[in-house]
DNA sequence: CACCTCGTACTACAGAGTGTAGTATGAACG
DNA sequence: CGTTCATACTACACTCTGTAGTACGAGGTG
């Protein structure tokens, strides 16, 4: 289930997904296994939507792959649960990793240099994760 | 002129562009200064195209502030002469440092994991790049 | 001078992606 | 046995990208 398009100027989620189907995701994430109007429920807390709409686009991601879905029950009292496939770690880790990599190989120097330009400003934490890893590295300790 | 999407999957600036956007962009960053009709001769060696596709395409790149235009002439002499906004360089460093940066103050952790796993089989001229740049934020030599 | 030609402009359409909405189906519930 | 409610199906709007048909306008040609 990987992204195919990344909106460049995005937040969180917004980088990834439309910005109804990452309001959705996060339901999601946040509790897994809820049906359409849970989803829908939760959503409401910040504008009103419609039960399809909702349910359109939630459709659309178990198609994507990014949901799994869990039928019980029949007629009107049937219920279909929605949960995420990966984790949410799981799920950035591989995105920011295909992009990433992607990234450094074929704009390496360039990309680098980018990055560093932005640790200036970063957690002091990841800085030193990337001296010891690259200590690592020299060390040819790798992975 | 920033972009706004990018195509996780794409190769150079495919990842950028649309895949005609990307061959125009390419022909002009060559041969800066072409007519609409001299950008369809050097795509034709690759397939044909309608010289109507790449006016058309020309021209949003033209709206969308990739490309500056200068016309020259009257009637069916006229001659509408392109040429690249920005180098090539110019460009991709634009790019890539927008989506660099972005990624890093967003998941800084996770993305220089990518990263240094990226550099495991990278360029060891760029490791060293690395760590030079590393130290130099470690003096305080910022910028 | 009238017409043709050719470069460009305008408009439209197809297909994918995303958000939204109207209608239909089907079984439980009263 | 009709109503209700959850889900399904279909359709529409809008954007982006690639493609194509037609129109316009003035220089070139007879």
């Amino acid at each position: 289930m990987p992204i195919k398009r990344m909106n460049i100027g995005g937040e969180g989620l917004n980088r990834f997904f439309g910005p109804l189907e990452a309001r959705i995701m996060d339901a999601l994430w946040s509790s897994p296994g809820s049906s359409i109007k849970e989803v829908r429920t939760i959503l409401n807390g910040e504008s009103p939507i419609t039960v399809n709409a909702v349910m359109t686009v939630m459709n659309r991601l178990l198609d994507k792959g990014h949901l799994t879905k869990v039928q019980t029950g029949t007629g009107r009292t049937r219920v279909a649960k929605f949960s995420p496939v990966q984790t949410r770690e799981q799920f950035l880790t591989e995105q920011t990793r295909e992009v990433s990599v992607g990234l450094i190989q074929e704009y390496g120097d360039l990309v680098v240099t980018h990055m560093i330009d932005a640790l200036d400003d970063a957690d002091p934490d990841i800085i030193a994760k990337l001296e010891r890893k690259l200590s690592d590295l020299k060390n040819g300790r790798r992975r």
